[in-house]
DNA sequence: GTCTATATCGGGATAGAC
DNA sequence: GTCTATCCCGATATAGAC
């Protein structure tokens, strides 16, 4: 019942996700990974050069499938307001068939992404390229007002970001009945999520101060501060 | 020029603080946090039980702080959209005198709080607690229209905690000019965050299906799952 | 390609002097 | 309360047999 050679690389990877996700780069362990696998330690650093290099290949993948996608949609004929939609499903269904990538975003965030390679890095850029196509279509076509690309994708990617990474938490506060936090399907947030930010883009509103979104003056301020440098990568105060 | 003993304490608090933002729990070096902290390790172990300990000391402050501040707004006399608005202030103000917070909670928030204690949990539980009293009286008197407190607690917060703790990779994307994500400030996201959620919320809208945020049917299922568990906490699949 | 055994080192925690 | 020196385990990484 064991694995013919091609897939030992697959085993390790997905080993491997599921160990980053769970405990972070840090904190997880090579040997921990390896029983996961079914293979044992060595058989790792035969096919990855070192813990890192097995990290980064799984960032990429998932960032450069996620690229292509939203790419994609940008890219399509659909309504600015569909592509949104899609935009986010994007994220949705990638946090669905690859459940240990929201954990290793937050993370990877935390320390100021410390390990991602300029080469995924620009696969982050592109796919917050992608939106601000959207949007400045969307504009364009008098679908939306003007928006600041920046907190637009903060206001609509992270929560679903955040609402799959909080699983066990919800869960777990649920299950000891802390707070009555139910159990709530993703598509269900992101339906929410979907409304509440479209809402937010329309065009034309009642005019009530609650209404309008981030004053489109910018916000923008010019770069003063220098970094001051620690003796590690990462450190933010 | 060396501090006197009672600032021992705090001294090592906030060096721990630091570290642990930067580094995770399993990435921070109590050696380091004695650098920082401008003692030893030794002195480490002499005023707090282990590494952990140290850590939930930290967390545990925090959201105490922030429990009494959020329970306080929704105690008040002010407008349901003003408390909204002073819950959302509570944490961005937070982030702000505690830049350490928002990567710790994001990465807490990862692991499953395999390391907050129920104490903690539970001042959690009053946070949330509190927005959801604030929605209550919110649709209570006509301000709002129902929504779920999860749904609304995820999009209205995490925002604001992922902007904070994604400074330092906002900075790095702007400097190595990969993308023109600017230097935008906290305050202005917060109003942004606000607005759009203030809109979802509001209880009159021009009946597009885009202003129709999140279905009050509950969303909420049966739970079914058991958790599978692993040799170690914190494992997300 | 796969395994066992081992080198090597960093890091959490402690002993004990002052 | 504060420090130096040290124990010791665990974790990354490698050597080398099959």
């Amino acid at each position: 019942m064991k694995k013919v050679a091609a897939d030992t690389r697959s085993s390790i990877l997905a080993a491997a996700a599921a160990e980053f996700a769970a405990h972070g780069f840090a904190g997880a362990s090579v040997d921990d990974i390896a029983v996961r696998s079914q293979f044992n330690k060595a058989m790792i650093y035969y096919h990855f050069e070192n813990k890192l290099g097995l990290y980064v290949e799984i960032l990429r993948d998932v960032f450069r499938g996620l690229g292509a996608r939203t790419a994609a949609i940008a890219d399509s004929a659909a309504s600015p307001a569909e592509k949104i939609g899609g935009f986010l499903d994007a994220f949705n269904e990638m946090a669905a068939t690859h459940p240990y990538m929201p954990p290793m975003m937050m993370r990877e965030m935390a320390e100021g992404a410390v390990r991602v390679d300029p080469d995924t890095l620009g696969l982050m850029a592109r796919i917050f390229g992608s939106l601000r196509r959207i949007l400045q279509d969307g504009v364009a076509q008098g679908a939306f007002r003007p928006a600041n690309p920046v907190l637009t994708y903060f206001s609509l990617v992270t929560p679903v970001i955040f609402f799959h990474a909080s699983a066990p938490i919800r869960r777990a506060l649920d299950r000891q009945q802390f707070v009555p936090v139910g159990n709530i399907d993703a598509s269900v947030f992101v339906a929410h999520q979907k409304a509440i930010v479209l809402a937010a883009l329309q065009p034309c509103h009642d005019g009530t101060a609650a209404g309008r979104p981030a004053r489109q003056t910018t916000g923008v301020t010019a770069k003063t501060r220098k970094r001051t440098r620690s003796t590690r990568p990462g450190d933010h105060a």
